[in-house]
DNA sequence: GCAATATATGAACATGCGATCAGACGTTAA
DNA sequence: TTAACGTCTGATCGCATGTTCATATATTGC
């Protein structure tokens, strides 16, 4: 096989390369570099919508929305067997990354999943989940 | 609006009902509940799938590999921009949740995407990123 | 006013996880 | 064989995160 082609890789892609490491196939590391979101875009997607989701609780309280529709703290604690404070602290993460919404009646609060792209995700997880291998 | 209607719940989809909280309305409550899948499934899913995914560097890899096709490991380092030993440790987990998948050839190791879901929760988070608010 | 309820918040604690380093393993060329 | 190389692994450290308890805020009914 090609062994390492030439010489060091000057990472072309971005003005400054990091260090002097060898690559296989620079130009193709180039491409894929270059078709790589930013930084910030893909670590707002690793933190704050796959984060989000990694965690059963979390889990538990979406799946519920998106079966309930639209459901009060309590019920939303019942439904993902969790304690009501946790149940706050986790929907509070979750309001704060636009994921669900709420409706304040009283001294109710009416939780729902904000329309977008966490409900898709949702979708295709459980889709699969549900005729899995 | 209808005070909490009745008594306690008795929460009446499992046998066992923790304690003893009151509920806005337990019979939705009990159908949502009966709509989540088990608490392994859930598990899996959180910390199998979508934990995976709920990191920047990981993240990148996997995002290298769905354009790239299959590259080796310092490829993917350089790509990725992260140190080798680094990036091994990542593909080890990718590895063992049977994301991603390696040819090895000689001394090096070309790693690709598994065939699955995955590759379809990472087209529609890509696809979201894209063309998005 | 007071008490009870529904939710929200803050702090402390434990656990897990990613980054890093040093070294091990298997492979290739000399 | 030795040496260079690519990759893999184990151990350690430090930070982030989830859980829990206690309390705060807000609303309803007495």
């Amino acid at each position: 096989m090609n062994m390492r082609s030439d010489v060091k890789a000057s990472a072309g892609t971005s003005s400054l390369d990091e260090c002097e490491v060898r690559l296989v196939d620079p130009a193709r590391v180039d491409t894929v570099k270059a078709s790589l979101p930013a930084a910030e875009v893909v670590d707002e997607l690793a933190d704050g919508v796959f984060g989000l989701l990694a965690d059963a609780n979390r889990l538990r309280l979406l799946m519920s929305l998106l079966e309930g529709g639209e459901l009060c703290v309590c019920d939303l604690a019942a439904s993902a067997g969790m304690g009501e404070s946790a149940t706050s602290h986790a929907l509070r993460l979750l309001r704060a990354h636009r994921v669900v919404k709420v409706r304040r009646a009283g001294r109710m609060a009416y939780y729902s999943l904000c329309d977008g792209h966490v409900r898709l995700l949702l979708d295709v997880a459980l889709e699969h989940v549900r005729h899995a291998s």
